[in-house]
DNA sequence: CAAATTAGTTAGGACTCCTAGTATTCGCGC
DNA sequence: GCGCGAATACTAGGAGTCCTAACTAATTTG
């Protein structure tokens, strides 16, 4: 239908507007020493996983090549933010983790009210569920389309279950914390994240779909699946 | 609140992927000649925008430096994609428009199903509108900011009046085109956006904002038809 | 009319990202 | 044990993006 194509077209305008704004942002933070947007995000990454992360899950994670993030790994280094150290399992491999100045660093990046983060203070609960809900299904067809494999969404864990019944507000179902929840609490970066089979996954997105039906009750008969 | 915070880390952290996203695939765009998203943005903007526009209103809207532009501009004017000819109202000023080529590979860059465009094959219609209000919301969160100050949405134009009653799903109401419509319809690059006063800015981001809570309970059905 | 402002370009530098090519290591079959 | 292909990371070289500063030319202002 031509009517909805063109509000895809408003939709990815939107959203590369949005993408060339975080761009831009990420550069002119306006604390301190103004670091690239990919440096942050590596930044951002070791600090929110747990353990020591490999080089290669960074690279892929992010999207981009092991030669390309080696370039940026070598600044890090050079700022004493990282540490490189050979893998003890793999000898070709190399265990990244965050120095202690790296980690104040990090933490810096997700002060409320800076950076991107500042940017969500416009949005209320409902709002912010729904970009998380948005989010988690954009990523699923970038994924499906071969243009990312990194990211690790509830959608596409073997421990989500979508739409599964559940108390009022809270239709999902996450099998590793055993609770309950709703979209404002969706992730995109969980640690517990493990990918569940392609033909699962599948039927997940299916009943994730399901709910934008149900949350907008008196019946909206919009239904549009090209 | 700590909750709120962690999930607005969360959003943006999503949000952040999706940008890096929204990057890689521009460039490794499947079709012909993998073109650059700079360049791509501009070619995309000069195909909408009806008439011929100014160096400096591509770079403000792109929400880049002047000299940033002109790089691009030359890239893109070597693939005789644009000419650039001098302002006959001003002469300091260039005029850019895109020559016959370059019309057909912007055209080209809009095709559903390929790049951008594609990955909102999987958002029906409530998600797609969801997608375009928190756009709203977000872009103007990042003006308020300083951060950009070239989108020309809804929000911000005085021709916008959210949540103005009007039919059940289209609670909007635009002043230039004198009809009614919903979040589906909300435009993120409007042809006709004029900038409102400060004051009534605020006073419209209050009404859409109360919109989510009128939406989530009991709310409305869905109804949108440009 | 001179001075300040504005539009656009060039110059130089930093960051990101790619493809190729290289060295090292791991796994595996023999 | 030994070699071979695969995987991991790094280096080199090149293109694109983006900035600040310095410059030219045209316009506006006092």
């Amino acid at each position: 239908m031509a009517t909805n194509d063109f509000q895809r077209q408003q939709a990815a305008s939107g959203l590369d507007q949005l993408a060339a704004l975080v761009r831009a942002q990420s550069w002119k933070q306006d604390g301190t020493p103004s670091l690239p947007p990919t440096q942050s995000a590596v930044l951002r990454m070791l600090d929110g996983a747990g353990a020591t992360l490999r080089a290669g899950q960074v690279a892929e994670r992010l999207g981009v090549s092991a030669a390309s993030l080696s370039d940026s790994l070598k600044a890090l280094e050079a700022q004493a933010w990282i540490s490189r150290q050979p893998d003890p399992d793999d000898g070709r491999a190399v265990r990244l983790a965050l120095t202690r100045k790296g980690r104040s660093v990090a933490r810096r990046l997700n002060d409320p009210g800076r950076g991107l983060v500042g940017l969500m203070s416009g949005l209320g609960e409902q709002d912010l569920g729904a970009l998380l809900r948005v989010t988690q299904l954009l990523v699923y067809e970038a994924q499906q389309q071969g243009l990312a494999n990194g990211p690790r969404t509830c959608l596409g864990c073997r421990h989500f279950q979508a739409n599964a019944g559940g108390e009022a507000g809270k239709p999902h179902f996450c099998g590793f914390i055993g609770k309950a929840f709703g979209d404002p609490e969706l992730r995109v970066d969980c640690g517990e994240q493990s990918p569940a089979e392609p033909g699962a996954v599948q039927e997940s997105v299916m009943r994730f779909r399901r709910m934008a039906d149900l949350r907008a009750p008196a019946g909206g008969p919009q239904k549009a699946t090209p």
